[in-house]
DNA sequence: TTGCTTTGCGTAAAATTTACACACTGCTTA
DNA sequence: TAAGCAGTGTGTAAATTTTACGCAAAGCAA
């Protein structure tokens, strides 16, 4: 087998791929982005009456095009804070979508970022901007390829979850390991046994003891704790292990 | 805290968006690809002598700019394909890199995919190409920011290997478990124990035992085996478990 | 034939995960 | 005010998985 086959051709000069970039391969960039919520013992996710007469009667994610003068990350932290008045939240790059006939303005790539926010913290008038929180099991038949996004920004989410203390972006900074375990039952989709989830979360060791107790509880107040992120930075595991 | 804020004027009409798409918002997009390799029981990435001045002594990804109406994964297909001349590898989108001022050319917006592939089918004339096979521990100043973008990539590997059957792509169909375990080690950069490696994998039970033997080592020659995807695909484990 | 290297197959101890029990606290209400 | 209820807090024993090694046998080289 060869590699000659193209490959002399694909050499540019700068003037080249500058006339390219200026020019002709130019093509429309988006974010997209999934902001998971935590509220009653649901995971929610932010959605958005689609503007567009195609899908009128469709939900879709929180996006915006990307300036060409704009950081790629900034971009996504623009249209989150635009979106939900938030700054200083958790924010990822999940995965880049671009299909050709995804969006019916044309050639739009979009990048997908997932957000997590704690939804007690912004008790926004959604009503008369069109948006809504979604429990994140009746979230079906999108606008765009937004299904499909949702969908991988989800599974990422499961993943990571698993390895990372994301969690504690969606609680309360005090919170019960009640409260705690609620979400990760939520968002697997499971049920785990009470007493072998708290001995994981204490082994761990990277839970405060706040010397506090839940208030207006209609049962025996469990105690609070927060998470401690500086522990966490120092003695996070490397993961070596194979399985699958 | 408001969601007001900005939120009603990022509503736009199909006009609008249309418009936008069509001329002020456009970027070039890019694709580059982290080729890795095994060979003499190293990992390998792939790099192309820098054809920019601004780069001249650097090695680079090998990448290209997409076309206005390619699907993103057929144009990681097709830099991979001309580069390398190989069809049907693994390809795997990683991350989108779009720093504002990560390209000499101008604006663009670079997704990056990580490939796996078999070194023996594909002796080429790598010289004459300025192509050339890095060991991956001597792997240091790249051109643009390439050098993040292969680390992210060779990190997400050494993640992705452990919880998935990849690091196959990279042996020859009929491999020995010492094969096997060099892989891994050389990815992960550690030692492991020959004789829990080897527990570890049959109790996973996912490799066919060939009764065949190595040829022509100087020692005694161990089994061969393949692996078995369709096996793997029925019983891949759903992964639920917190640890960090 | 001997020595060398590497394969192939164990087993015992340590660590982790799973399954399950019971007393206690605080609220509710009869 | 006492009994019932719901949920918290703490174990412990069994099962499973991981880790740390030992040793015989195969094939090559001298």
């Amino acid at each position: 087998m060869s590699l000659t086959l193209g490959n002399q051709k694909s050499i540019k000069t700068l003037k080249t791929i500058q006339h390219e970039v200026e020019t002709i391969n130019r093509i429309a960039l988006s974010v997209d982005c999934v902001i998971f919520g935590f509220d009653e013992n649901k995971l929610k996710v932010l959605l958005i009456r689609s503007d567009l007469k195609k899908f009128q009667s469709k939900w879709s994610l929180l996006g915006d095009l990307i300036h060409v003068n704009e950081d790629l990350d900034a971009a996504a932290y623009r249209i989150l804070r635009q979106r939900t008045g938030l700054k200083d939240v958790y924010l990822e790059q999940v995965e880049t979508f671009g299909n050709i006939n995804r969006h019916p303005a044309g050639r739009v790539v979009t990048v997908a970022y997932c957000s997590l926010i704690n939804i007690q913290h912004h008790k926004l008038n959604i009503f008369e901007n069109e948006l809504h929180w979604h429990d994140i099991n009746n979230v079906t038949d999108l606008a765009f390829d937004h299904q499909q996004i949702f969908d991988t920004c989800y599974r990422r989410l499961q993943k990571r979850i698993q390895e990372h203390p994301l969690g504690f972006n969606l609680l309360p900074k005090k919170f019960s390991l009640r409260e705690l375990q609620n979400l990760y039952e939520a968002i697997l989709g499971t049920k785990m046994d009470r007493r072998n989830f708290r001995k994981k979360f204490f082994a761990m060791d990277f839970l405060i003891d706040l010397d506090e107790i839940e208030q207006d509880v209609p049962h025996r107040p469990g105690k609070l704790y927060k998470f401690n992120y500086d522990k966490y930075e120092k003695k996070k595991k490397k993961w070596v292990g194979i399985d699958f």
